[in-house]
DNA sequence: CATAGCCGCCTTTTT
DNA sequence: GGCGGCTATG
């Protein structure tokens, strides 16, 4: 260990050796922040202190089993609780279920499974789908959730008229959730943060288990995760939490930057320890990224130290279109791969996933390997989903929503009408959906041809809930062959054969789940895979290109980077309110920052003049960000073809704007401008304007007037 | 009761 | 552009 030590910077020595009390670390992109978790961990265990009464709190899956192998190697092997806080909450409700007042063998329901239920909840409470959207409903549920204000309570304080039909919502939500034990992700939080706190028997005895919590990527801790953070150190103090104000990436999803800014004042007596030398970036693009950040007003200063000399190998580059886009990103990678560099140190960055395309595309075209990082991609495929349903049911017979999925999968001749005609039966009786099916007889409106089908069906589920211990992955071949689901892809021919292929894979994987769980068993198993996320499908040791959202790309690094698509409406993107709210704006440009402090020696930006979005080719505008990096927008960019013949003609008549010239524009009025970009006919002007909020915008489609005093 | 085809709608980011 | 839901048809 002592070895280990002295490899370190004075800084993070002085965070591995902290001994108790609260910690905060405060550690820039590249920092060796990681690595400062998994050596406090291992120096806490030299200490004496045992491991299982560790628990350290990961951002993704993959990062929590990264953890435990780096910790492993540092001879911390085993016992030590690594989770993300979401497994963490699934585990405490399972255990003290009774105290939560659910049910251990809870269905954790997706957002596909959300929208369900709240399409449900919104027909109960007879209000329009269409000026109440399931998918606004949600957010705005999942936003109180996230800030710990339970359905009553809501419905309490509901005062006008949107309030109180959104708390009616809420209420038939919850229930919808409660008859089919469901619970949600921000359920999985809002319950756990209540339980701490109305229990304290339950609270203590957590405590007494997790002598030491560590939590990383603090900055990204939402108000639920906090109150839990808060009660499961509330009896020693000993959190220790790390991240960067300046990633924080998730406000969107109720991530409160606050939390991290504020830790002094939660923990006064903190030790506070800030990295911020960079280990991985060439200083060059270390500088274009502290370029950017600066904008950022709403920040505490942190300065980005180099310790690697420049490299020369940073662009931005304006492409014809996205097509063209992609394919010059192909190029530059066969060029990298020509001079010795490995696929797997290469990764995109977009905004949206629906970018990802043009970029397979073009990458398919090169035959250039690639990964997508979209872990829940397999998930979602049906015959993944039909079997996973089967599972689920077994688990927990009142999930409806995957017993109506199954139910006439492969078809068995249970239709609509059969189906509507139980749920009136169960809904008469105040019963769960299955406990109607399993009392068929009862139900005089059915045939008995209808009848005798559930009756099959029910005895087949019967017979799979009568043997459920034992390998997982054993029991879903199982259910697999026996539901009649291998049979009818088998039937399907060549096209059922892809699919057979995919069910082989969730097997194996739940065969890996059996040798490597602590306690295997179906249920853990139903539960944990609902937790998965995009970046747990990000092979590192895979020979090929990764391509990933802007937000995936978090916590990991690369040697070659490349980010597309930086345009206006995409980044910031237009559904962001980054026009009038400073603080989504700056939400947008960490984003970017992000990205760009992911690349240690390649940097390649790039966005194009046109871009075909639903269907339709529109005309953009370079980021406003692209202004705000260092090397600006390069007007000299290799394809810079003539697309427009009118190009010299139209630049004669451009009008020139200097710094602080007064301006009117017909929608945002006054305004000064702020930067000129002088490109000719793609002249771009940055003017705030008197309003408040700053726009770029193309002079020539702007028809800005000047206004001279 | 199953399926094909068409219409309309759209939170981008995700635990 | 793509998916979900509704409808018409077999």
């Amino acid at each position: 260990m002592d070895e280990i030590l002295q490899q370190l910077t004075p800084s993070q020595r002085k965070a591995v050796c902290h001994k108790e009390g609260p910690l905060l670390v405060i550690a820039g992109p590249g920092s060796g922040k990681t690595r400062v978790i998994t050596h406090r961990i291992a120096a806490l265990i030299e200490a004496g202190v045992r491991p299982y009464n560790i628990c350290a709190i990961t951002f993704t899956n993959k990062a929590a089993e990264e953890m435990r192998q780096r910790a492993f190697t540092l001879g911390a092997s085993g016992g030590a609780h690594i989770s993300t806080f979401h497994s963490l909450c699934v585990r405490i409700l399972r255990r003290y279920a009774s105290q939560a007042e659910i049910k251990p063998n809870f269905s954790i329901y997706d957002e596909s499974d959300q929208i369900r239920c709240m399409k449900q909840a919104v027909k109960d409470c007879r209000l329009d789908a269409g000026n109440f959207s399931p998918a606004r409903m949600l957010g705005a549920v999942s936003t109180l959730k996230n800030k710990l204000i339970d359905a009553e309570s809501f419905r309490n304080e509901a005062e006008d008229f949107f309030t109180t039909r959104l708390s009616e919502i809420y209420l038939a939500y919850q229930n919808i959730l409660g008859e089919r034990n469901g619970l949600d992700f921000d359920d999985l939080l809002m319950k756990t943060a209540f339980l701490l706190e109305d229990c304290p028997d339950v609270c203590d005895e957590l405590n007494e288990r997790f002598k030491f919590l560590l939590i990383d990527e603090y900055q990204d801790t939402n108000h639920a995760q906090y109150r839990i953070a808060k009660a499961l150190v509330s009896r020693h103090n000993n959190i220790c939490a790390t991240g960067d104000p300046d990633q924080s990436i998730y406000r969107w999803r109720g991530a409160d930057i606050r939390n991290i800014l504020a830790f002094e004042h939660d923990w006064p007596d903190a030790t506070v320890v800030k990295l911020e030398e960079n280990f991985r970036s060439a200083a060059n693009i270390l500088a274009e990224a502290d370029a950017l950040i600066a904008y950022n007003r709403n920040r505490k200063q942190k300065k980005l130290v180099p310790t690697k000399p420049a490299s020369r190998d940073v662009s931005i580059t304006a492409c014809e279109d996205e097509i063209r886009e992609a394919q010059a990103v192909a190029q530059q990678i066969n060029e990298l791969a020509k001079q010795g560099a490995s696929l797997k140190d290469i990764a995109v960055f977009y905004r949206v996933n629906a970018m990802s395309r043009v970029l397979e595309e073009a990458l398919l075209h090169n035959q250039i390997s690639y990964q997508i990082v979209r872990g829940i991609e397999f998930y979602r495929r049906r015959e993944i989903r039909d079997l996973l349903a089967y599972l689920k049911i077994l688990v927990n017979p009142d999930d409806e929503i995957a017993l109506l999925r199954i139910i006439n999968i492969p078809a068995r001749g249970i239709g609509k009408v059969t189906i509507e005609k139980v749920q009136n039966y169960a809904a008469r009786h105040k019963v769960s959906f299955y406990e109607a099916l399993k009392k068929v007889e009862n139900i005089e409106a059915l045939s008995k041809a209808a009848k005798a089908k559930i009756l099959v069906f029910v005895s087949m589920i019967e017979k799979f809930r009568k043997d459920m211990s034992g390998p997982v992955a054993q029991l879903s071949e199982r259910v697999f062959n026996e539901s009649g689901l291998a049979q009818s892809l088998q039937a399907a021919g060549p096209e059922g054969q892809n699919d057979l292929e995919n069910v082989g894979e969730l097997i194996n994987a739940a065969t890996q789940y059996d040798q490597n769980a602590e306690e295997p068993s179906l249920l853990d198993y139903i539960q944990q895979i609902s937790l998965f996320s995009d970046t747990d499908a990000y092979d590192a040791s895979s020979e090929s290109v990764s391509l990933m959202t802007l937000h995936a790309a978090k916590g990991l690094e690369f040697e070659n980077v490349f980010i597309v698509g930086i345009e206006e409406g995409l980044l910031p993107h237009e559904r962001t309110n980054a026009s009038e709210d400073e603080d989504e704006l700056e939400e947008e440009r960490r984003l970017l920052f992000v990205g760009i402090t992911r690349a240690k020696s390649g940097l390649h930006i790039s966005y194009s003049r046109y871009r075909t979005v639903r269907g339709q080719l529109l005309r953009t505008i370079p980021s406003r960000f692209l202004l705000e990096l260092l090397s600006g927008i390069d007007e000299q960019s290799e394809d810079n073809i003539d697309y427009d013949d009118n190009d010299d003609v139209d630049c004669e008549d451009m009008p020139c704007f200097e710094l602080g010239q007064l301006v009117r524009h017909k929608t945002f009025g006054l305004g000064r401008v702020q930067k000129y970009i002088d490109m000719g006919q793609n002249s771009v002007i940055v003017v705030k304007f008197n309003s408040g909020m700053t726009k770029s915008l193309m002079v020539q489609y702007a028809n800005l007037s000047k206004i001279d005093l």
